[in-house]
DNA sequence: TGTACATCAGTGAACGCGCGTTCACTGATGTAC
DNA sequence: TGTACATCAGTGAACGCGCGTTCACTGATGTAC
């Protein structure tokens, strides 16, 4: 849509439509194919609007990210508040890593690495790390000395079999299987 | 070093010379990082003339790729001819990708997905998976109705720690505990 | 209620950049006679 | 052993591309009086 399109001169709601933009951009193509110029072209609007709203592609980038970890936790929060506990919030880490794929791999990818630049986006995070901390400990207590590695071997497990098949390696329905029997201790049939 | 520098106007050994120089900025700056003309500057040579060893781009990152995975296929079958057995494949699985960033992001990432073209980069990548499942193969003989699964998830932890690692989530030292205590049963100091 | 004006949120042209790749070329090598 | 010549492995100039970002600008909005 360009200005003829638009109603108004005044987009009215740019900083959230860019943001959403970046998002299809992210898991349709991945991390690599985010572009201002994308962004700004799929919402309509010229490149250079886009810096009314964030200071430059990374700040975009970051408040991706950050939406994204602030998604990621709620999932977390609410699963392990369900019935099945912390296997739960495993089992949502999964799924949600396969619904955004391109989205799961900026948050934990090499890209805004320093966190010291993007306050909100670190502070997201670590409520997301917080989510699972939490959980793996409940999990644990009073079964295991160490709950730390035991929550942390927890989340590799998770994270692994995610990318694994983000990434092509191993197929969903074989990922399945693999999540259902360790997590939540049923054989496949 | 250009040709000034260069005892011959051949080189000699440019192939195997620009995937090592592939390699170097891939460890140093990741996969995004490499250039054609970039590797073909640190070898001192023009970036046309990478086309008399490989078709395109592609075809460099593939044979990078290609000799990663035999690589780390001959440092997995070695660790489980160890004294450590199927932790020993693990162990070395971790130590890898953390030996070689940027390599295991691009033998485990998005880019060149499509094997078909590389079957030389598909042939080194089975090889690696095959002595991945065999170890668990082994370690699980007579113990678990499902050893595939099993397989898949040691595969998953090793990956996911390793990753984790890699991207600045956990801290190295707290991934050798969680790594000694999972693979080894051996409890922290 | 109307008007002057500051401020806000867009515009399009232009910049420099590094990239992958093509092209026509040339210097070096090795082989046939 | 020497020479003609095909082939091989480089060269540098040039292309088009999309990118992030800057600049001076203009249209729309909202507020003070």
């Amino acid at each position: 849509m360009n200005i003829a399109l638009r109603s108004t001169y005044h987009h009215g709601n740019l900083g959230p439509a860019l943001i959403a933009a970046a998002r299809q951009l992210l898991d349709a193509s991945g991390p690599g194919a985010v572009s201002l110029r994308e962004a700004a072209r799929r919402v309509g609007v010229s490149a250079t609007a886009t810096y009314r709203h964030f200071n430059d592609k990374d700040h975009l980038l970051a408040a991706v990210a950050a939406e994204g970890y602030r998604e990621f936790a709620a999932r977390l929060r609410a699963a392990e508040a369900g019935e099945d506990g912390f296997s739960g919030i495993g089992a949502a880490y999964i799924e949600f890593a396969l619904e955004h794929p391109g989205l799961f791999r900026l948050m934990f990818g090499p890209l805004l690495r320093e966190r010291e630049h993007y306050p909100d986006l670190g502070a997201a995070a670590d409520s997301a790390f917080e989510a699972l901390l939490l959980g793996a400990q409940r999990f644990v207590s009073g079964r295991h000395d160490d709950a730390e590695s035991v929550a942390y071997a927890a989340w590799s497990f998770a994270h692994g079999l995610a990318r694994l098949v983000l990434d092509d390696v191993i197929p969903r329905e074989r990922a399945m299987k693999v999540c259902s029997a360790f997590l939540f201790g049923r054989n496949a049939t």
